[in-house]
DNA sequence: ATAGGGTTAG
């Protein structure tokens, strides 16, 4: 991060820590339909196993028989008898029969029993057709709907998926029971259009519908789902009110609600005073408590089923299995599985996800893998696992790769398989295999989903790539605030400060900044070093109380240092209680920024004395610290230190902060032999590193043999060559200078224009070179010229070296870069009252004539000036600068 | 005839 030598680094400045690595635990928001149970009462296996000899011998030896017999009767006995018939083969669960005989029979007015008979088989095969089939018949033959048939045409609509036929019936019908009210509500549930069961839980309440212990479990599920801890209390009192206070499912769906809603103690509390515990009840606890963060407390309720001779089940099993994985206890997961075997739970398929998933949790993918490759047939949760598993463990590749052979199995990813695939994307930053998994979710038309859009736009930022992330996140129909913080924070961590400040601006109407949000933008802030407005933040923090997340207060002290506010910074920096190591690391290289290397060390030391440990990062700040402070010896001895002591590899931003260290100490032919020996590739910035010290020492050879390293390497950067020309330059080589001339001019390079802002009143003036629109632009030329007289009055060496190469005519744009910084300058002191600091900012580094002119302006002007460049801040004050030349 | 607890995620 901390790079002494970047010419066009704006990157240098978004803060490393705060909103990177930040991910917060989120609440599941949506449940999702368990699939079908083969061993239930309704479920055709079952009958087919009950009566497998009579089901054949009456489809194979009746049907003739019954023709024959129906012939013969009478038209009323018949219809008698056709009934029953029909009845009958519905019993015995042979729909088709069922169905042809009401075929031949369509004409006739049959009892309602018989259609109902009929349409409860529809719904148990989940036979729409069929269902449909009898439907027209009851119409056609004009049956009157009204009662019971009414009834069970809804429940057949539902039961075969089709809610919204069902529910037109349910409309019309006059003779709605609760019965189909709790069916409608709870299918609403189950799809997850939960306001739809509230709408109908208040119609009941309204048309003073008679509720029962159904009504409330689902509308507490309801409630839980919408977090609405009000509305779901009201429901509460309702059921004590009418009685329900003793029944256990409800109280069992109280005390989930409560869970679910983050109050364990009310859930706590109402098992308590329950008289008849179920097994369910005891399993609400374990799993509520799993939920809310307190595995440990799970696990006991779990120990004491066990103790109190609960009969435990398949749900005890998993939900204490999951509070180890929680935990990532290991070894009380394997007990728990031997107890498993032991009755017999193991081989279910909950509970071998559940056991794969806590190896995964665990970080032993090689046991996730055993699990996965010797269960029967993995399911979607199961691959899931095994791609969540394999993208925290940062294997994104082999998350990937799952991703597809799942569905050349034959398997579709849902949204839970999509989300984990798309991390591991993001991980590795490969927007190639996001792409693909984009590709799906359009397919497969996920992108509704809002968990998936946000895991969408989170990878898309994360690889880079804000129009992709920008498109999903505008045809988001609703969107949280997880939406609203992935993009700011994707802003902001892509270097574009100003759209994430305009997003927060947005943002602001619809949904509140939360503790993720703050930690989102202050880098943005403080990458603009746009001090009013982090201020303005700051207030909201207080005025939230939001300031007690570590999060937060790194952010916040990142801010003010970067801001120049290193004063405020300290302070804060002060009052936390529990500094850790990303308080330490930004704290070092405030002091750095700020040419402090002294206190940088110092602080550095407290750190170790405190018990942290340094990683690479807090190396660089320190390192960074005694390159810009001229600590030669101290620098080295940290480099050592970091190498022998801590076992951390340097890389390229170690070795870039040294040869810096070398190059202004003027050691520079030890910097090139130092680079010469680097176990690894430099790149252009350290090269340039060293460039930067041969100019201060004026070594045109050494520059040279640097500059053809520094132009191989990134031939596109304008400022290496203005870097070179400069030398030549001061060393009054005019050939050369022209040459360099004409090479930049053959070129047409890109241009790589300076901009220097500066923040009054929360309001940015920004001044870029080259440019003569600004404010004010005719008084600050003025000042301008008259500094410049009162400097060559006073003997000031107006340097016209500098003049030579900025003024001539290289190139009208190159020429004028550097001189942003000047206007800026010049505007500040015409704007702001004389006691006043001015607070400038340049993308670039500092011309060394502004440098001059800054110092200047400190001593006959009285100001102070800070000016912060692409490398560190200047604090100008009575004509000399902290820098130090 | 409808429910309450149980595996995977941003």
């Amino acid at each position: 991060m901390l790079l002494t030598t970047k010419t066009s680094s704006t990157g240098f400045w978004v803060c490393p820590f705060a909103n990177n690595s930040r991910e917060k635990p989120l609440k599941n928001g949506t449940s999702q339909a368990l699939p079908g149970n083969p061993y239930s009462r309704t479920s055709p296996y079952s009958r087919t196993s009950l009566f497998p000899s009579s089901v054949s011998h009456i489809s194979i030896g009746l049907p003739p028989k019954a023709s024959v017999l129906s012939a013969n009767r009478t038209r009323n006995i018949r219809s008698i008898d056709n009934n029953t018939e029909i009845i009958k083969f519905c019993e015995l669960g042979n729909l088709d029969k069922a169905m042809e005989l009401l075929f031949e029979y369509e004409k006739l007015k049959l009892d309602a029993r018989t259609y109902c008979s009929l349409l409860q088989l529809c719904a148990e095969y989940k036979s729409i057709d069929n269902g449909r089939e009898v439907h027209s018949i009851i119409e056609r033959n004009g049956i009157e709907t009204g009662g019971v048939l009414e009834s069970k045409l809804v429940f057949m609509y539902v039961s075969c998926g089709h809610l919204i036929e069902g529910r037109r019936i349910f409309d019309r019908s006059e003779s709605k029971n609760v019965f189909l009210w709790n069916l409608l509500m709870n299918e609403y549930a189950k799809i997850g259009n939960f306001k739809e069961s509230v709408n109908m839980y208040y119609r009941m309440l309204e048309l003073g519908i008679e509720m029962n212990s159904y009504t409330f479990s689902c509308i507490l599920k309801c409630f839980a789902a919408l977090e609405n801890v009000v509305e779901g209390e009201k429901v509460h009192e309702k059921i004590l009110k009418l009685g329900f206070g003793s029944y256990s499912a409800v109280v069992n769906s109280l005390i989930s609600f409560y869970f679910k809603c983050g109050r364990s103690g009310s859930g706590q509390k109402l098992f308590d005073e329950m008289r008849e515990r179920d097994v369910v009840s005891w399993n609400s606890m374990i799993s509520g408590y799993v939920a809310n963060g307190l595995a440990v407390k799970g696990i006991k309720f779990f120990m004491e089923m066990l103790r109190l001779g609960v009969d435990v089940d398949l749900a005890s099993m998993v939900s204490a299995l999951a509070a180890c994985a929680s935990i990532k206890d290991m070894l009380l997961s394997r007990a728990i599985h031997a107890y498993a075997v032991k009755a017999g739970f193991d081989l279910k398929m909950p509970f071998t996800n559940t056991l794969l998933d806590v190896y995964a949790k665990c970080g032993d993918m090689d046991g996730a893998v055993c699990v996965f490759e010797n269960m029967g047939e993995p399911n979607i949760v199961s691959w899931t696992s095994m791609i969540a598993g394999y993208a925290r463990e940062g294997l994104s590749y082999e998350a990937i790769e799952l991703f597809h052979e799942m569905r050349k199995k034959g398997i579709d990813p849902d949204v839970f398989t999509v989300t984990s695939t798309l991390h591991a994307c993001a991980c590795s930053g490969s927007l190639e295999s996001g792409m693909k998994v984009h590709a799906y979710i359009k397919e497969k038309n996920m992108e509704t989903n809002l968990v998936v859009s946000n895991a969408l736009m989170d990878m898309f930022a994360k690889c880079g790539s804000m129009e992709n992330a920008e498109a999903v996140f505008s045809q988001m129909p609703a969107k949280d605030i997880v939406s609203w913080n992935t993009m700011i924070g994707g802003y902001s961590k892509n270097s574009l400060a100003n759209e994430a400040l305009s997003l927060f601006a947005k943002m602001q109407p619809h949904k509140r900044p939360d503790d993720v949000t703050v930690t989102c933008i202050l880098p943005a802030c403080a990458s603009l070093a746009a001090l009013d407005r982090g201020q303005e933040i700051h207030g909201y923090i207080l005025r939230n109380g939001l300031s007690s997340d570590h999060f937060v207060v790194n952010a916040l002290i990142d801010m003010y240092v970067k801001c120049g506010a290193l004063v405020m910074a300290k302070l804060l920096f002060r009052k936390i209680l529990s500094k850790d190591l990303v308080s330490w690391t930004i704290m070092i290289a405030g002091y750095a920024m700020h040419g402090f290397g002294t206190e940088a060390v110092a602080t550095f030391r407290k750190m170790r004395q405190a018990g942290i440990e340094p990683d690479e990062v807090s190396f660089i700040s320190i390192l960074y610290a005694c390159s810009h402070s001229g600590l030669l010896d101290a620098g080295w001895r940290f480099f050592n230190i970091m190498r022998n002591e801590f076992y951390i590899e340097p890389n390229l931003e170690h070795y870039t902060c040294m040869v810096d260290l070398l190059a202004r100490a003027g050691k520079l032919s030890k910097a090139y032999k130092f680079i010469k020996g680097m176990p690894i590739e430099p790149d252009a910035t350290v090269w340039g590193a060293l460039l930067c010290g041969c100019r201060i020492y004026h070594d045109v050879d050494m520059a040279e043999k640097v500059a053809e390293h520094v132009f191989e390497l990134e031939p596109e950067n304008t400022g290496h060559y203005v870097l070179l020309a400069n030398i030549y330059a001061e060393a009054e080589k005019w050939e050369e200078v022209k040459r360099l001339q004409e090479k930049i001019g053959k070129r047409a390079l890109k241009k790589n224009s300076g901009c220097s802002w500066i923040e009054i009143r929360g309001k940015a003036y920004i001044f870029v070179s080259g440019d003569s629109a600004f404010p004010q632009a005719k008084s600050i030329k003025f000042l301008l010229r008259d500094l410049r007289r009162k400097m060559n009055e006073l003997g000031h060496s107006s340097k016209q070296k500098y003049a030579l190469i900025n003024e001539d005519e290289i190139e009208k744009e190159v020429a004028l870069c550097g001189h942003s910084e000047k206007l800026a300058m010049a505007f500040g002191v015409l704007s702001l009252p004389p006691s006043k600091t001015i607070r400038v900012t340049k993308n670039l580094r500092i011309c060394g004539d502004c440098h001059e002119m800054a110092k200047f302006i400190s001593k006959m002007l009285g100001r102070e000036i800070l000016l912060r460049d692409s490398s560190r801040f200047h604090h100008f004050k009575d004509g000399s600068c902290s820098c130090r030349g």
